[in-house]
DNA sequence: CATGAATGAGTGTTCATTCAT
DNA sequence: GATGAATGAACACTCATTCAT
């Protein structure tokens, strides 16, 4: 029984987190770090003010449990679905698939992400610049960007982490544009996937097919 | 020579304006806005809090006053020097160089104009979303794409504002890159302007030469 | 239970509430609305300055609670004593009992009250001009004074209104000599009562019998 | 020639000064003290804003160098012309009228005196509380109110100075009805000098003639 | 554990006053 | 003397954080 108690208890308490991740979420996609109060948070979490604390210790930490934790189950989908292939190619489909995928259903967290990734490269805020998950997400594509070049799928005269920097720029903008073309939703987002990826490999000049 | 007094007194107020702003510039730069005080510019400029109201309403005042006129510096270059030529991928390739020569010289606007570029894209702040400015530069950047589209440049099944976010977004990924791995400045940004050219019209598959 | 415990809630808010309008009629009643700060204000409530913003948006919104609630209180008290009677000369007697009594309580007010009523017949500051219980106020000493009038007790050729301006500035002229001349209190300013009547219905000239 | 010069400078330095009592006249008449900015005074008297201090020491001292002189101006006139006369209610007659013709022509003044007078009166603010021209104003009414009672013109059994403070503010009262009513002035203020005497000689209960 | 009232440090902004020109 | 740009102290107000209930 005890066992069942604690079992309750501590499921009981990862969903009051969840709850309190989704409302901070919610808000930080929607006003931004410094605009969105701890305040706004709880109220849209159904909570008191006091109680994000029992489960933050402050708003930083709220800020980038969020941030990791979503990130984290990105990560864990790429990395478990890229992990069964060889192909590079396959890996990069696969990768946008599911960064698509994870983002068309996670639209406020995708203008985190975006700001996110702003300010840590700009080394504003001292921040996520040093995020271990941040660095590891970099490192996934980068390692597939090694292997795109061994297999000469990639041309081998660029720096992995540079060619990975390129390689989620352009989805990136391809989301962005995405969600503000597409606010109804008609087309879905999964669909860009091969766009993205004649794009890439491909540029923005004339198809093959053309030549 | 009250016409020289005149002359002299609005040249100052300039150049005091420029002071301000280039010390808002810096704390901007390194704080993002909400972090920056205006003490911090103040300070930073050797002025008391009270003079930068002098010369900027107020912070938000200050801070657009910063983003539009860098911008205006940037696209009035941009313009100008792209309007003399009638080949899109010169035209390109004078786009970026101005870029890149700007950035390269104005290091700590180009983490402002990064994170401002997120949150517009973001609409997190309602802020410079609505820039007649920021509107313009893009719009700018169509054109371009809409010529090479013309001149068999750029595959025609491409949105062109779609392809302008792609080639900022490539273009912006590079900058990025170099400032992070090039603190030590040995290598000029500018040289980057043709491997970024090459990489947004032929992607970053192998090069034709090894097909 | 949870009835009572909203009740006490509620109860208990009142009751802050009123701490805070109590150092504010005590500050302001000594300082002026400008000289007074929301931290002189909140110190004498003994809170934080923050706590008084939990019950009052802003400074102006404060003092104009504290002058629109006093009011209130000596509108109604005056309206539902001289309801009761016909007479207006009985009126006119209960309306200045009513408010000597309650300035008699009310000091630190009554000095606002004095300047409130000289900001709002300046016109300078937009302010309470407008209050709707200020008009309220005039409306119900005029209406008496029309009443009066039928009655034959105060000539026929004066504009109630004026009549009414007359009467409110002989009864504030005693209290503000009683204030300076009884500071010790020796005297109830109640006693006044019938001398102020006399004044304005008789004149300050030699009394009837002395003719 | 020095002679002259030197009165040619000291009757500018005097004119500048009323320049500047005027603008701060029109602007405290308006704002009121605290709303006032030193700046909106020096730009309506069309100087910079330092000059002001070349003739006031601060904001204070100018405020209450305008009260004061004008208040000169007005006693001085009081006295001029009641000195002449011997009988006390022909003295109550030129006292209105001085005050009346005063104040039509310096409305803006008659705001900062009701305020004042105000403030005064309920010692908020330490300022003209002790001034000696406020007094002095008093004791002037207060001497002819001692007159009035030997002529038994007014009641025995008032106090002098009471007296005097019913006076001015039935006189008060209806010159800011009057400001109020008459703002197209087609009524001469000085007109109402008589009701106001009636007033507080008689009354306002009905006239004797009715009886 | 949950609550939300209380706290008070921190910031944007104003404006009386000074002083170099 | 006149100017008005510069100063910086002062104040209203916000909000992350705490803690008594």
């Amino acid at each position: 029984m005890p066992v069942f108690a604690i079992n309750r208890k501590e499921r009981d308490r990862k969903l009051r987190r969840m709850d309190i991740l989704s409302a901070a979420e919610h808000v930080f996609g929607r006003k931004g770090y410094y605009r969105a109060t701890m305040q706004d948070i709880a109220r849209q979490a159904q909570y008191a003010t006091g109680t994000v604390y029992l489960y933050f210790k402050d708003k930083e930490t709220l800020y980038f449990s969020l941030v990791e934790e979503k990130m984290k189950d990105l990560l864990a989908l790429i990395k478990e679905r890229t992990a069964a292939v060889g192909d590079a190619k396959e890996k990069l489909e696969i990768y946008l698939e599911e960064k698509l995928d994870f983002f068309e259903k996670n639209q406020d967290f995708f203008r985190i992400f975006i700001l996110e990734n702003g300010a840590a490269q700009a080394s504003i805020d001292s921040r996520i610049a040093t995020s271990a998950l941040a660095k590891e997400y970099l490192a996934c594509i980068s390692e597939i960007m090694r292997l795109a070049q061994k297999q000469k799928l990639v041309r081998a005269d660029m720096d992995p982490s540079q060619g990975a920097g390129i390689f989620r720029s352009i989805s990136n903008a391809v989301i962005m544009d995405w969600l503000k073309k597409n606010m109804q939703q008609t087309l879905s987002l999964r669909q860009m996937s091969r766009f993205i990826l004649d794009i890439f490999l491909g540029g923005a000049g004339p198809s093959d097919e053309t030549k």
